[in-house]
DNA sequence: TTCTCTATGTTGACGATGTCAACACCGTGG
DNA sequence: CCACGGTGTTGACATCGTCAACATAGAGAA
């Protein structure tokens, strides 16, 4: 009781939401079910659609929610490295390594691609380009420091995205071969790579 | 008629597949339905399980036929540049580029994560493995002729082959903010920034 | 030829899922 | 006190993948 938004449930929304993460993070979010959320909470199958549009909407604020605090972890990464006069970068390698180890759930529907158009939900991507501009932030400041190369900083930021990205996808597709360690650690290793780049 | 395999149709197995591509490539993977695909072939609804497990079969077929073509594009570009003693590294970029843009759909397919577990389609897994190879190979070779840094050549075409995918697939979501170039360009761009580094 | 057998294709049915429409209830505001 | 909108429920429907039972086609044997 005394819940602002609730009648009945108290926050169904809000229950909805970190419920959906709990199932997606046991089963995955292929076996995401309305009517199993709904079960979970003690509620009916179609509670759902008095707080969101259907399934896909559900799935949208999860990932909303999670470039939101993924958004927040590059930040303060940068920041605290920035603040201690260390290297902004790969703090925020360590930072997102962190983010896909403790947020799972987030970082699966982030990146699946089980949302066919991100485009159909303007606050999704609102907080994925936010989460991208700190990266293109830290490139400018970065360049400004003379820590990294000159060039365009957005296509810069679009490479450094791209290699995450990619090491986010085929980790989770377990499609790298032989990966003898973690995502986090080769996450870090791909930035590394990309600072130093490939030639002797 | 005269075909060897088929008894009714003729070659079935074979339909069933180009027209699960023709399929994917209107209306993307997560829409194809089994259904759909036999009768836009006039076709009974369950006439593919006399040729697949199921539909995670079919898409694995689809799937394997694509690294497959995938295998060849990227060793022929290789095999051409190193010919006119070229960078192969940078002509793999281009055609991996130039693969995804091609064939959407088969790529579609390979790196959706539609796949659960590839490992119940040794096929599947043998052609993802043998395309991957050509991209280790290309590595130690560049290593042996002193273009490409020491390492693990695996670790190092793990990471190449993570941001020429990161670069495919942002690119054709349309993720890529801002892309004055075309996604074969942006892709050559990516490795040359891989390959010197974003140090100055 | 005719018979038989297996590969191939069809029909019917089932459980599961997302979604909509109609209904029921809670509680705040007049 | 009462009406009304916000909230949750029930019933139903279309669609999907899949299985079991059935039908057929055509090759090889007799």
């Amino acid at each position: 009781m005394a819940k602002k938004r609730g009648y009945h449930h108290g926050d169904l929304e809000r229950a909805l939401v970190d419920t959906a993460v709990l199932m997606i993070q046991k089963d995955g979010v292929a076996a995401l079910t309305l009517r199993g959320v709904g079960a979970r909470l003690g509620v009916s199958r179609t509670a759902l659609y008095r707080h969101f549009d259907g399934k896909e909407a559900l799935l949208a604020r999860v990932a909303s929610e999670g470039f939101r605090r993924f958004h927040d972890a590059l930040a303060t990464a940068a920041a605290t490295a920035e603040a201690r006069r260390g290297d902004p970068m790969a703090a925020m390698a360590a930072a997102y390594a962190q983010f896909a180890r403790s947020h799972p759930s987030h970082y699966e529907t982030m990146f699946s691609g089980m949302l066919t158009d991100s485009k159909r939900y303007p606050e999704l991507q609102r907080c994925g380009e936010a989460a991208f501009t700190v990266l293109v932030d830290a490139i400018r400041r970065g360049q400004a420091q003379g820590r990294i190369r000159r060039g365009n900083p957005v296509q810069l930021a679009e490479v450094t995205w791209a290699l995450s990205h990619g090491i986010a996808s085929l980790g989770m597709a377990g499609q790298l071969p032989a990966p003898p360690q973690t995502l986090e650690e080769f996450a870090m290793f791909g930035w590394k790579m990309l600072e130093e780049g490939l030639q002797p």
